[in-house]
DNA sequence: TTCGCTTCTTAACTTAAGTGAACGTTGGTT
DNA sequence: AACCAACGTTCACTTAAGTTAAGAAGCGAA
């Protein structure tokens, strides 16, 4: 499993021996069962999470509604907001299937830092990478409607709509899970015409 | 107008002179007229923006329609997609009011990190501090109707209500400018009774 | 000052999302 | 096997945003 984790690597800088040995010291991997709940509103945790295999969710409860802010898929991992600012957490973070996911928190880093500072440069690379994303992500929500977000999603991330309840998609795509029900049979109404 | 940014910096990292002094042998403060285009549509820039006086807006045309998607004031900056991509950027940059920015690039920040180490540590703390904010804004996007948006606006940015013009908030909230109006209407009807 | 352009607002009508409720299905539990 | 809770869909109704159009106000340029 952890070849998953190298292979991710190797894309952005390369790795001796030694450096994959000190990563698998570290014992960061965890097998996660279905629904378990790794960040709770409220905690102040230091623990960030990379996705080797499965799916993890990002919620918060809103007068008593969940609404699903995003969803982490392989290869793609969150630090969540609390390790950053060090305050209550206002969200939660789950699993919605049996994961394998890599840990990580700040003192880990700095030490990791220290020793090889490749990892350093690969952090940012990765922290680069993902403002970039997360901004054309926030641009397409804005500038779409909830049935162009539906349909774009299925083109990008088909698998999502696969794997993920219809309800977490819902509140994914700023709408109602009644909303999202008419919205398909809308569209499977166009496509017959 | 210097002094803005070495007292916004100093709030991360404490400058000596030296460091200053390199700073302003970059050369990077500009002052720029309201309604410059600093980046348009297909420009592959190298340049970054950082904000010291005034606001400048990032926004698509998409079907002859311009979206914004965000404004920049007073101590905020944005590096372009396009420059981490090496892309043709799908948006424009462009001033709202007579401003002064500094400008950034990749080469001069790969030469200023190694002068100064510090400045690295800086661009990290900024970029974290940025995912984070991002996210926060993105999550409260979707959790929100355009009502909430643009009463949540009022609390946190009521400056920009007052120096931008409604159909470029419209769009910024994700609505048309005739439901902006419209909103405002409704929200003044209701404080009334 | 006047002309023209952009901006903002208002209105009537259309379309889509929110709401509340009902119902069938599914999946897990006892 | 029977039950229950969660989930997805559908429907009728309400509410809000999109669309189209018109007109008023502000602004800059000739």
């Amino acid at each position: 499993m952890q070849n998953l984790l190298f292979d991710f690597i190797s894309k952005y800088v390369s790795l001796s021996e030694g450096e994959k040995n000190a990563i698998v010291a570290l014992d960061v991997f965890r097998t996660v069962k279905k629904g378990t709940i790794l960040l709770k509103e409220g905690q102040i945790s230091k623990d960030g999470f990379f996705v080797l295999k499965g799916c993890i969710r990002s919620y918060y409860i809103i007068e008593g509604e969940e609404k699903t802010t995003a969803f982490y898929t392989e290869m793609e991992g969150i630090t969540p907001n609390c390790v950053l600012t060090k305050a209550a957490s206002e969200y939660y973070i789950a699993t919605t299937e049996d994961s394998v996911i890599s840990l990580s928190n700040p003192d880990m880093e700095a030490e990791m830092f220290q020793k090889f500072p490749k990892f350093e440069s690969l952090c940012r690379i990765l922290s680069e990478e993902l403002i970039a994303k997360q901004q054309i992500n926030f641009d397409d929500f804005k500038t779409s409607s909830p049935e162009k977000r539906y349909l774009s999603m299925l083109k990008k991330r088909p698998d999502l709509i696969q794997r993920v309840p219809q309800h977490q998609l819902a509140s994914y795509l700023g709408i109602k899970p009644q909303s999202l029900s008419r919205l398909r049979a809308r569209i499977l109404e166009k496509s017959k015409s």
